[in-house]
DNA sequence: TCTGGGGTCCTTATCCTC
DNA sequence: TCTGGAGGATAAGGACCC
């Protein structure tokens, strides 16, 4: 989907249209938080997204600032969803905005295809989306980014080659700002066709065996990665940054209190228990540390992740302020059929006698 | 000076067991 | 008893994606 957040706050809201808008944090540009989705009008300052929403501001202090409705964009990728599952059931959402479809089993014409989706998204949400063909993941989805918005683009198996060649190599998969940066300075790579020019030792002996040779494959348009219909997620976290640095402990074991509130009721929701807890903090120099504990059995209960949450607390060193905490729940399973995922509340405990075995009183 | 939140995967180091 | 791998589990950090 183009600029898809900001597009549903256009499409709800008619007055938007045409105007730069915004959409990031909790809506207000004077506070901590960076661009979800900036407008095309808004791009147009120069404003993108990962761009903190203060940056944001000062270059567009009359642009429209908005919090983050996921709730809203939720919905509207259910209805395209459904439409997308009208023409095939390999259905892989990659995102609420971006999905695969795999199409092979289908006799029509691909850009014919691709064009009666097109339209049916906008004529059924008021929304334009950019489709990308090709004979796999990795060429769809780079076909799918070369024009936009509202456009369909097809990289053909014979015309891969050429389509690629200039492109800079950041735009492939798995290259990331550090690893063009690492390229470009080590074997003076910039495009997909220098990058093919690279033997595969010399990859994997800069970047590592697996990476390499993903590259390797990759810079050649090879893909063979199946479109996935449904997977179990491995872990479950949630994170907030401080609007203002803080070093108080009470007010971190406050944030560890509501964060692991969160993800026990992520994780009981969903129906996983998880064994591995890990706490992050990011200092107000921007470095960020995690401790994590394993435990010996999987849990899913609020006190329990707490507790462990605030043991690993005690492992950081306190001698800076910190501007962001996070918790996360790793190493997921589906908690055995008639067990319960989490704890009972308190005075309701099954499990009494191994809280007095084992010391710990939690609970309360 | 500024830099969110929710994820995945890989690399490296260390410890332990066989 | 000592030594050296192999290999799994765990932990920490980093790059990347949307």
């Amino acid at each position: 989907m183009d600029a898809f957040f900001a597009a549903v706050e256009q499409q709800r809201r008619p007055e938007l249209r045409g105007k730069p808008v915004v959409v990031g944090g909790d809506g207000n540009p004077h506070r901590r938080g960076v661009v979800s989705t900036a407008s095309y009008e808004a791009r147009a300052y120069g404003i993108h997204s990962a761009m903190p929403l203060r940056t944001a501001y000062k270059k567009c202090p009359k642009a429209i600032f908005l919090p983050v409705d996921f709730r809203a964009y939720g919905e509207f990728s259910r209805r395209i969803i459904t439409i997308l599952r009208e023409y095939t059931l390999l259905v892989e959402p990659m995102s609420m905005d971006e999905a695969f479809l795999d199409v092979s089993g289908r006799s029509e014409d691909p850009p014919a295809l691709a064009e009666e989706i097109r339209r049916r998204i906008n004529d059924e949400t008021g929304l334009t989306a950019s489709i990308g063909i090709g004979p796999n993941k990795l060429l769809a989805k780079i076909a799918s980014g070369l024009r936009k918005p509202d456009a369909v683009t097809e990289i053909t198996a014979d015309g891969s080659a050429e389509t690629l060649r200039d492109l800079p190599s950041i735009v492939l998969w798995g290259i990331g700002p550090k690893t063009a940066a690492r390229l470009e300075e080590s074997l003076r790579v910039r495009t997909i066709g220098d990058l093919c020019a690279i033997s595969l030792e010399s990859l994997q002996e800069l970047l590592g065996p697996r990476h390499g040779e993903y590259l390797y494959r990759i810079c050649r348009g090879r893909d063979d990665s199946p479109v996935i219909t449904e997977w179990e997620p491995k872990s479950l976290s949630r994170e907030t940054t401080y609007q203002q640095d803080t070093r108080r402990r009470e007010t971190i074991v406050g944030t560890l209190t509501s964060l692991s509130g969160e993800v026990a009721a992520d994780l009981r929701q969903e129906g996983y228990v998880g064994r591995t807890v890990t706490v992050k903090i990011r200092y107000h120099n921007f470095k960020t540390h995690t401790r994590a504990l394993t435990l010996p059995e999987s849990t899913g209960d609020h006190q329990r992740i707490l507790q462990t949450a605030v043991a690993l607390l005690d492992r950081f060193t306190m001698d800076r302020p910190v501007r962001l905490v996070g918790v996360r729940v790793s190493g997921l399973t589906r908690p055995p059929e008639g067990e319960p995922q989490t704890a009972p509340p308190a005075g309701e405990s099954v499990d009494g006698r191994r809280d007095a075995k084992d010391g710990e009183s939690w609970s309360d």
